[in-house]
DNA sequence: GAAAACACTTGATTCAAATCAAGAAAGAAG
DNA sequence: CTTCTTTCTTGATTTGAATCAAGTGTTTTC
């Protein structure tokens, strides 16, 4: 845990009493492959930071899992709509690797986004961030074809494809992982 | 422009001089058929309600236009991504038909919700419905077909087949008009 | 370390939607 | 009202991905 809150020192300057009350709301959890982290119906009740691992966001139908992000190490990781309406989540997030996460308890993130600009500051950034990225998860899928989707993200996060079961990646991609497999055999040939 | 000013009176409660000056930060603004509300590049920079007439948000590729999103009269019109960065729109917003509209300017807007709780926590259910809606049809793109997504449509927003060019209407599914069309005739028939 | 379970690949076939191509209907413009 | 343009429908064909079906490779697990 010393990366991340050597960058909040760095970044918001706490005082030595401040980041002692931040590193006593830290709680380190370990997760095994395919532990859960967040279930359907439950409610997000905490900020997490990934140490070390990876994991997946996905939805469950009767039928199929459809997987629709990924998390690694160095990044926050929940579904923010679940979490800033605290309410019953629709999507499940499991470990894809062993993970380590630093967990802030959803009370201590309120109380710090309240009482200290900074943090409102960060916390508004981060729901940023992620609008823009909905916004073209969203044009992605409406506009490019399941082979062009591919190719971006083959172009732009290479890391997914080794270190994700292809199968979540077909996922993630909308295609079965026959057709992923194609696509490799046929682009990475 | 009176249902809005009733209803923020109502919820907000305002004493008689902030709801002057409210009304005074108000400008009315009515567009034609196919006039842009936002262009790709431009910067969202106003909070806007429909009053009368509906709009659609689309994407602009060089081979074609993908539509994303319509809006109607009685709700808000804009990208909340390009709003809430304050940085160039990747998205275009149009009317379908003739629209009035109540802009609000963006530092007015702000000044409001940095000095008028009730105004913040307006802003922050604002993005957590858009959050929300982001979610769901990021799923129902990946997860349901394009036949049960016109379902799904038809059900749930019958009046956006009645008001909006069919084309359009594919296009936010994902789907060609022809495809469109056929469906019609195969479910309305 | 062998067996079992799981993950990925490859091939044959099917199927749903795209494309291509006219027509019909509805709106806009003169 | 009539013409011109745009939008929608309907049909024939093509195409890309899903499905079905083995087979190979790779981890778990006992």
């Amino acid at each position: 845990m010393k990366r991340l809150l050597f960058n909040i020192q760095r970044v918001f300057q706490p005082s030595a009493d401040e980041m002692a009350a931040l590193e006593k709301a830290i709680q380190i959890v370990h997760l095994k492959k395919n532990d859960f982290f967040l279930k359907e119906n439950e409610i997000c009740s905490s900020v997490t930071f990934i140490e070390k691992g990876s994991m997946r966001l996905f939805y469950e139908s009767p039928d199929k899992e459809v997987c629709n992000d990924f998390f690694f190490e160095n990044s926050l990781v929940g579904s923010l709509a679940g979490f800033l309406t605290q309410s019953p989540s629709i999507v499940n997030i499991a470990a894809i690797e062993p993970c380590e996460l630093l967990v802030f308890d959803y009370p201590d993130v309120m109380k710090l986004t309240e009482n200290w600009p900074a943090w409102r500051k960060l916390a508004d950034i981060l729901v940023q961030e992620q609008f823009v990225r909905a916004e073209k998860r969203e044009a992605s899928l409406l506009r490019n074809s399941p082979e062009e989707r591919f190719k971006n993200l083959l172009e732009e996060h290479p890391k997914i494809f080794k270190r994700v079961p292809l199968r979540y990646v077909a996922s993630y991609l909308g295609i079965t992982p026959e057709t992923l497999s194609r696509y490799r055999a046929r682009f990475l040939a």
